[in-house]
DNA sequence: CAATCGATGTCGATC
DNA sequence: GATCGACGTCGATTG
């Protein structure tokens, strides 16, 4: 396909709001928000009509090179030596490499340079410069239809309020602010003594982030219930201390110990995932076995 | 395009090990770490050689259902009815909006489900339904090139080490064993009162976790240096204590308010990335302004 | 707009 | 394979 075919699928694909997909040979470059980077290949790009702009490769889930909603793209015919960097590096690997196969520019040949660029949080640029395409093509996608997730951390934990029995006889919700200026806790519940508990879960294994959220939480509320309550003997407070507690399907032996030593609890979450909704099928409270006490 | 014909190209992309991307109206139904349904639309279906497995709506940069590398693809075409769902919200949506176009599977329909399967480290299924088809292709892709990134976390740690200076006079690298058993610490170093110096590197504004992650750092080192001087006067230990600081770009007000809480610093950190490495153009102590100081 | 956190995060490095 | 942390993370929620 000529590269002036693909321009004008692609400039057309910009006014109509249409999918636009381009198979090439081409070499990227960005600059922008910290990185800038450099490469060569067979590509997938795939432009949004919101102004998504992914370039991938013919593996791994993520694009190499992005843009999100909101770029700007353009498009543009440039001879191949304009750009000193492609040319230079061109050269270089084909030396390097295989001088058989005529996938790179050649002298005096034409790119068609995509370009994508935002402003708005920083200046960011990335351009693909093709020299030669497969295809380029253009779709009118409708879908108005929006994801129905079920099993989220939201979700288990809304659920876990309604029956936190499950955890322990007595235990009961607290709504009155569950946010505070740092961060937000997942359940905050007292205790059938009374206690103060903040519980933070997890949907899959938990690790020294987690912990340190919860340390970070219980902190907080001390910090809050000391101030609440008089300022008075410090060994009371200590008695009556906030409890953490951490519930996830599994967590690290790092963050299992730290979790301890911070005096917190950890909770193993027994969970499936059914249609609507999620459901809870068990939480059993684990220690560090008597085996490893030394 | 028919169907059929759709389900030869996959299958035939799959064997070949080859790029395959499809346009179409379906559904979208995934089980798995968590489980999910997405009700008809128009959709872009990318498939690499990998598996890689990638459902795209009209905007967004995320795709909204994908499975990793590794996933088994297959096909197969099905009766539409024999998916109670699928025929039900189709009959719901008909009626409700357009009756003109023919886009949603009509009576005694059949559907291309593409599936893309994994077992390894949990049973993971997505299963896409198309009604009807846009388009289906392949592309081979030759792609051996990885990219390469400057400005990484990494390369201005080790462009800042080269020259602590920046931060102190006196200050020198400490290249002990940076790993420990919990999370690795950027730099390690000493300054000119012979002070243990935890140093933590962000390419970009610091929050609450960079700053508990620094916490964490120096906490462990703390032991560690109680373990390994005298454990005598706590008075000492004090005056010797670990320094943690914190280099970044910017920094949440909150994160700098626990930052200090800790007893820690901040060092505001300005560098630009050029072609082959970055470089850092400052370095500069920050703390709450006098004004600030109530 | 900034701040914070979840995510089917993904990815790479290291143990 | 398990663990851990970075990421141009993305995306959503909330003040």
């Amino acid at each position: 396909m000529h590269l002036e075919q693909g321009k004008t699928v692609i400039d057309s694909a910009i006014s109509q709001q249409q999918l636009c997909l381009v198979v090439g040979h081409c070499q990227v470059k960005y600059k922008g928000r910290a990185a800038s980077k450099l490469s060569q290949g067979d590509r997938l790009l795939v432009i949004k009509p919101d102004g998504t702009f992914l370039v991938h490769q013919n593996s791994k889930m993520a694009a190499i090179n992005y843009q999100g909603p909101g770029a700007i793209v353009s498009t543009e015919i440039r001879k191949a030596d304009e750009d000193a960097d492609v040319a230079k590096v061109e050269k270089t690997r084909k030396t390097e490499t295989e001088g058989a196969k005529n996938h790179g520019p050649q002298k005096d040949s034409m790119l068609l340079v995509v370009k994508a660029e935002r402003k708005k949080p920083q200046e960011e640029v990335i351009e693909v410069a093709f020299d030669s395409l497969q295809s380029a093509q253009n779709f009118s996608l409708q879908d108005d239809e929006s994801l129905k997730l079920f099993g989220s951390e939201r979700q288990l934990a809304d659920l876990l309020e309604q029956d936190l029995g499950l955890i322990e006889k007595g235990m009961r919700p607290l709504q009155t602010e569950s946010h505070f200026n740092k961060g937000a806790i997942d359940i905050l519940a007292q205790d059938k003594d009374g206690r103060l508990v903040a519980i933070e879960l997890k949907r899959r294994t938990a690790g020294l982030d987690a912990v340190t959220q919860l340390v970070r939480y219980v902190k907080q509320l001390s910090h809050r219930k000391d101030a609440k309550a008089t300022p008075d003997a410090n060994a009371q407070n200590k008695a009556n201390r906030v409890r953490g507690i951490l519930c996830a399907p599994e967590i690290t032996p790092n963050a299992l110990t730290m979790l301890e030593q911070e005096g917190l609890e950890y909770f193993k979450l027994d969970y499936e995932i059914s249609n609507p909704s999620a459901k809870i099928k068990g939480l059993q409270k684990k220690q560090k076995m008597l085996e490893e006490f030394r």
